[in-house]
DNA sequence: CCCGTCATATATCAAACCGATATATATCCG
DNA sequence: CGGATATATATCGGTTTGATATATGACGGG
């Protein structure tokens, strides 16, 4: 599933400019499950509107470039339903956090610290976020609630996991006094 | 972090080839974390040989073509912890599953259970993986076990979330007699 | 009061990366 | 004997990223 079919399907809740679709990546209905940059959405919806599967409609404002509302048409919409019924790829990851404790032996122990830290601190916002779109009257629809909810207890499940386990991959890096042999590999006399 | 690093990385758990890093990302330490293509790995690799940062060896074979065996230098090794202490990116994730949840009001019923079913023997397979890499003698290092239960925690969170709430998802559906309205939006009398 | 930063809004582009394909052979199964 | 699968590398078109450019309003700190 490319982008465009991706812009499409959030264009049905509603007309977007690109601007909009972005911010529904990072924050809104897509935030953890999908994202895209402004280099694949505008060229995206652009060509959208050349193969009629959306409209766009130019917003004047002041100060600002124009602001352009696009909106599905049936026929993109038709499309999108189809696509989506095609079959789905499975999921992909790619976790720098998940590579940093593999290689946990190897990194300073504040470095590790640091990155669980972090990492709890990412997930508990992504938490914020599901509470967010749950308050949304969008999400009276019960797949939405069920999205969530699945959401809500994979990140529930890390959290508790790397705040009950800490312990055993801080023991595992490199202690402060000792940060040379992780580099060098050879251990001084 | 970028694909070269993350080869680095693996080759300081011994020498491999192209084809045998594939596989890594695919069924080994770090399925479910990370995910390459030839198309990348292969140039990385030259690359990592022309900044030094792997020896490559040519290993004869009978009917298949020489492996290239690449292999970390002392210099490879402190660049990619160098590397990997500079800080990681936050998770990147793109689940087409979740996507189809979230569209679930059209899509047919059935094409909604079938994606469900997917998504559990996707999630069980992952789980096998981890059993298996459970039993790897170099699953003896304490970061290794943290990082296998890190995964299995979050899936098993999945599986359970699927199997007791996936009822909801199915009743969200487009019911079989009625799936033209999902695609025109409007229902004939 | 000015300066940096952030938010709004679109657009572009080099570099990175994916997915498909090509090539060649050995093995296993029906 | 034919088809599928596994080993093994390489290339390439097309998509996607991440950074940058442009323009302005708002907001807070020094």
């Amino acid at each position: 599933m490319d982008i465009k079919t991706v812009c499409a399907g959030l264009l049905t809740f509603g007309e977007a400019s690109g601007y909009e679709i972005k911010k529904l990546f990072e924050d809104g209905t897509f935030s953890g499950v999908y994202d895209a940059s402004f280099g694949s959405i505008y060229p995206a919806l652009t060509r959208l509107a050349e193969e009629g599967h959306v409209l766009c409609r130019a917003e004047e404002q002041q100060g600002r470039p124009d602001k352009k509302v696009y909106s599905l048409t049936p026929k993109g919409r038709a499309h999108f339903v189809a696509e989506l019924s095609r079959g789905i790829q499975p999921d992909k990851i790619r976790s720098e956090f998940a590579i940093a404790t593999i290689f946990a032996h190897l990194l300073p122990r504040a470095v590790i610290a640091d990155y669980i830290d972090q990492q709890i601190v990412e997930h508990r916002a992504a938490l914020a976020r599901l509470d967010l779109a749950e308050c949304d009257p969008s999400s009276a629809m019960t797949n939405l609630r069920f999205a969530i909810g699945f959401g809500r207890v994979q990140l529930n499940a890390a959290i508790d996991y790397l705040e009950s386990h800490r312990g055993m991959l801080e023991a595992s890096a490199v202690p402060p006094d000792d940060e040379a042999v992780a580099v060098s590999g050879v251990k001084h006399a």
